[in-house]
DNA sequence: TCAATCACG
DNA sequence: ACGTACGTGATTGAT
């Protein structure tokens, strides 16, 4: 029997709105629920392949119910500004996909489902109901299928329902849904209901009486009494209530089944209306397609695969001018190298791994101009397996981070998809993910042709999207930016990584033991002063025992439960005892955990060092990222973790040095906003807190209190992140009004600061774009929406990226010059921590590269303030910072 | 996988 | 009136 499948339109991008997370297409159009929502239409379209396929939708109009009973104000939940244009574009895509939407005037989308699908069943047709609204299990029958799809932890799961499912899960029958909904309410949809009736009484009156009318006809033997007596009094009410929850079946609609035929879904309309909303993931369904430019292309594609070394060799000889390679490893270990470029339209060598390099080292230490999609992950392999790699000339995610700093993935599917206009598999769907996920070596003897189609693709796609980026860049103003910075420093970061810094693995265990014992004497006085166990590190369950059982005053609410934040906490532990052990546990659980646990876990097992991985792509604003581990965070306002920094040392005959600018983007507000008095100020080396505290509170420079500073500082830091007067008050204990007139006062005497701030946002504004002095862009979509929320967030970021950005080139710029003066020394680069630089410097050459740091750091960049860095050395990074 | 928390600049 | 600081990463418990 043909299938047809009927989906709720306002339901499903409804719940795909709040499901996915809020996300822009290159226009700057929210995509975020059209993209959910056809998610969740492919899978259940993947699950079902019904023949027909229609999409119903309400009107925004008042309906027959409103008409009908003027009480009745249906939902009309105010909808999310960034939700409502979602509608239109989805109708339009869903035209693309050449499939039947269906809304009438006077009736919602719930009423159209409920006639067709009766209309189908009746003409011998199978009808699947996809709805996230529960409402419609009214309408499951042996043949009606209902369909709700949920989002449990980023996975979509389907609850089927036919009438008997509905009976297992309810007790009652579909129909009988109805009564039960109809005596509970339903305070969204401004159903009154019965008071008092809940879900569980319902069911119970229900089951026993079947109706609303006959369970009111017999109200005297309904019990709980409260129910029974609600029940007589709203009799009325509740015969409207079920009116209202009853969903039409006879709806006035001309349609045509046949008209509904779901068979040219993946036609070049929709693949063009998906490539233009970046669906890329989308856009994989469509390689089977007849897509016109993009069969061509592939049928002019030779990809050649080998597992033969002389066959490898030739392929590495005719590699004379600049080619693309994409390596690929398993376990760090090399698995395929795959090249494209010199009339190689995409070569894959599958070889053992020393065979591979020795078939490919000559290539890669030789002038032939190469391309990578990471050249920092070739470069750090190669030379840890002694050969330096040369003339690497272009990085593709590097200049596709450069266009636009704000994405998360830059992988050759997004490449493919941004620049060139085609689709590409992920590697997630290519590989399996998690446990399915299959070793290379292994895929490529079972599904060769699809690896080999996967591994030249990717070089493919580094090949032709070189051009593209380079373009872009160059028309966006980035290319020095890309040229003078970002590639040198690829290998000064790759640098750093190989040379890793050096721990005391014993030291650390110490650390931890100790940790660990105060641990333990904190829990057990947790639990006495509880008077119970329970899992301290639950913010769920602590909350309960703090704000509940323990009654404490001052608590907050977040979404889920109690807030159990140091914020919070810090108010409370003056009076409570337990709130205090509460905090030092968590700071101690912290260190061991993160830590303690945390470094011991990543000691390298053949140097006993820390080889930490240095992200050039991932932050908005241009700062480098560092994982596994993080050594950007490691502990130092507290003393007790700040004691950790004693485990990191130098090598033997080493030293670390430690270079930090001071201040550094509060100079860059001096300079950038051209301020007389700022500028002046750090000139002369003035202490800066202490000048805006006697400037913003009017007291002699010499007069100020330790707390005016304090408060000057948090002003400073404030204005740097794009400060608002409500979070000032919050930071500082005192009142909105008090925070005001700081700033207030802080605007009229830094006036060019206050100029340069509005002159952000406007700009923003504008262009839709901030940028820093080096030329680095970062999109902000965000100052552009109506949402007072999201336009806010998108002025401040306007305000702060140009100064963390330009922070963040500056310190990148002194980086490259610091390791280019230390080529010839055994002293090295190890660690930026974004306004800091640590080496571990030889002591015969400490002296000389003392200079160098200090010379390098300030000279890195020439502003109308002078950039003063400080350095310190020692026999651990405790002594050196 | 998400939310809460907390470490850093 | 709205209701927040800017930028990260790791660990934990809960789902």
């Amino acid at each position: 029997m043909p299938k047809i499948m009927l989906l709720d339109g306002n339901s499903l991008i409804n719940r795909a709105f709040y499901a996915m997370p809020l996300l822009t297409d290159k226009n700057g159009e929210y995509t975020n629920a059209v993209y959910g929502f056809l998610n969740i239409f492919f899978k259940l379209f993947d699950d079902e392949r019904p023949d027909m396929c229609a999409v119903c939708f309400d009107v925004h109009q008042p309906t027959f119910r409103h008409l009908e009973f003027a009480q009745y104000k249906g939902t009309r939940r105010s909808m999310p500004e960034e939700l409502r244009p979602q509608i239109p574009l989805l109708k339009k895509v869903l035209a693309a996909m050449d499939i039947k939407t269906v809304e009438l005037g006077g009736y919602e989308a719930d009423d159209l489902l409920g006639t067709l699908a009766v209309r189908a069943e009746k003409e011998g047709l199978t009808p699947v109901i996809v709805s996230g609204d529960r409402d419609l299990l009214q309408l499951a029958t042996d043949t009606i299928q209902i369909r709700i799809p949920k989002t449990k932890g980023g996975q979509t799961v389907v609850e089927d329902y036919f009438a008997k499912q509905v009976e297992e899960t309810y007790g009652v029958t579909p129909l009988e849904f109805i009564e039960m909904k109809a005596l509970m309410g339903d305070a969204s949809d401004n159903v009154p209901g019965v008071p008092k009736v809940g879900e569980k009484t319902a069911a119970k009156i229900i089951s026993q009486f079947h109706t609303v009318e006959n369970a009111i006809e017999h109200a005297d033997e309904v019990k709980p009494r409260l129910a029974s007596e609600n029940l007589k009094t709203y009799a009325q009410q509740a015969r409207l209530s079920k009116w209202l929850v009853t969903i039409k079946t006879d709806v006035p609609i001309e349609l045509d089944f046949a008209d509904t035929k779901a068979d040219n879904i993946f036609n070049e309309k929709a693949f063009e209306e998906f490539r233009a909303h970046n669906f890329k993931s989308l856009l994989n369904r469509f390689s089977a397609v007849d897509t016109g430019a993009e069969k061509a292309e592939k049928a002019k594609k030779n990809y050649i695969f080998t597992d033969d070394k002389a066959q490898a060799l030739d392929i590495a000889a005719k590699i004379k001018d600049t080619a693309a390679f994409a390596l690929f490893f398993e376990d760090g270990r090399l698995q395929a190298v795959a090249v494209s470029g010199c009339g190689i339209d995409g070569a894959v060598a599958a070889l053992p791994e020393t065979e591979l390099l020795e078939v490919f080292a000559p290539v890669f230490e030789g002038d032939t101009p190469k391309i990578f999609h990471d050249i920092k992950a070739a470069y750090v392999y190669l030379k840890k397996h002694g050969t330096t790699l040369k003339n690497a000339v272009f990085d593709t995610s590097i200049a596709a981070y450069l266009l636009n700093a704000s994405k998360n993935d830059y992988s050759h599917a997004s490449l493919a998809a941004d620049y060139l206009n085609t689709a590409f598999p992920d590697e997630d769907s290519f590989f399996g993910k998690g446990k399915s996920r299959k070793p290379l070596g292994e895929l490529i003897v079972t599904e060769r042709e699809k690896t080999i189609d996967y591994c030249c693709g990717c070089a493919d796609i580094d090949f032709s999207a070189k051009a593209v980026l380079e373009k872009e860049m160059a028309e966006k103003g980035l290319d020095a930016l890309y040229r003078d910075i970002e590639l040198p420093l690829v290998y000064v970061l790759g640098d750093m990584e190989l040379y890793g810094m050096r721990v005391d693995a014993d030291g650390i265990r110490e650390y931890g033991e100790k940790l660990q014992l105060k641990i333990d004497e904190l829990t057990k006085e947790i639990y006495w002063l509880a008077d119970e166990e329970f899992n301290i590190n639950s913010p769920k369950q602590l909350g309960t025992i703090l704000f509940e059982k323990l009654g404490l005053k001052g608590g907050k609410k977040t979404k889920t439960g109690w807030s159990t934040n140091a914020d919070i906490l810090e108010k409370l532990a003056d009076k409570e005892e337990i709130v205090r052990k509460v905090l030092e546990y968590r700071s101690h659980t912290k260190l061991k955990s993160t830590y303690v646990d945390g470094l011991l876990a990543v000691i390298c097992k053949d140097d006993g060092r820390i080889h930490s991985t240095f992200n050039q792509t991932i932050t908005a604003t241009g700062r480098i990222s560092s994982t596994e581990p993080n050594l950007q965070n490691i502990p130092i306002r507290m003393e007790l973790g700040r004691q950790l920094r004693k485990v990191f040392i130098p090598d033997k005959d080493y030293v670390l040095l430690d270079g930090d600018y001071s201040q550094i983007e509060l100079c860059l507000l001096a300079h950038i906003s051209g301020d007389e008095t700022f500028i002046n100020a750090f000139k002369n080396g003035m202490d800066i807190h202490r000048l805006t505290a006697s400037q913003v509170f009017d007291v002699p420079f010499e007069q100020v209190t330790p707390l005016q500073r304090s408060n000057a500082k948090a002003v400073n830091f404030g204005i740097v992140y794009g400060i608002s007067g409500y979070s000032l008050s919050r930071d500082l204990n005192i009142t909105k009004a008090e925070a005001d007139s700081y700033i207030n006062g802080y605007f009229a005497r830094y006036p060019r600061v206050k100029e340069y701030l509005d002159r952000a946002v406007e700009t923003a504004h504008k262009t839709g774009f901030a940028r820093t002095e080096y030329g680095r862009i970062r999109y902000i979509p965000e100052i552009s929406s109506s949402n007072f929320n999201l336009r806010s967030f998108g002025e401040r970021v306007a305000m702060n990226m140009p100064i963390q950005g330009t922070a963040a080139d500056i310190i990148k710029i002194a980086m490259i010059r610091v390791h280019k003066a230390l080529e010839n020394h055994k002293s090295r680069l190890i660690l930026q921590v974004h306004d800091e630089l640590l080496l571990e410097v030889y002591k015969p050459e400490l002296e000389e590269v003392t200079k160098i740091l200090i010379d390098e750091m300030q000279n890195a960049a020439s502003l109308s303030v002078p950039l003063v860095v400080d350095v310190k050395y020692g026999e651990n990074w405790y002594d050196a910072k």
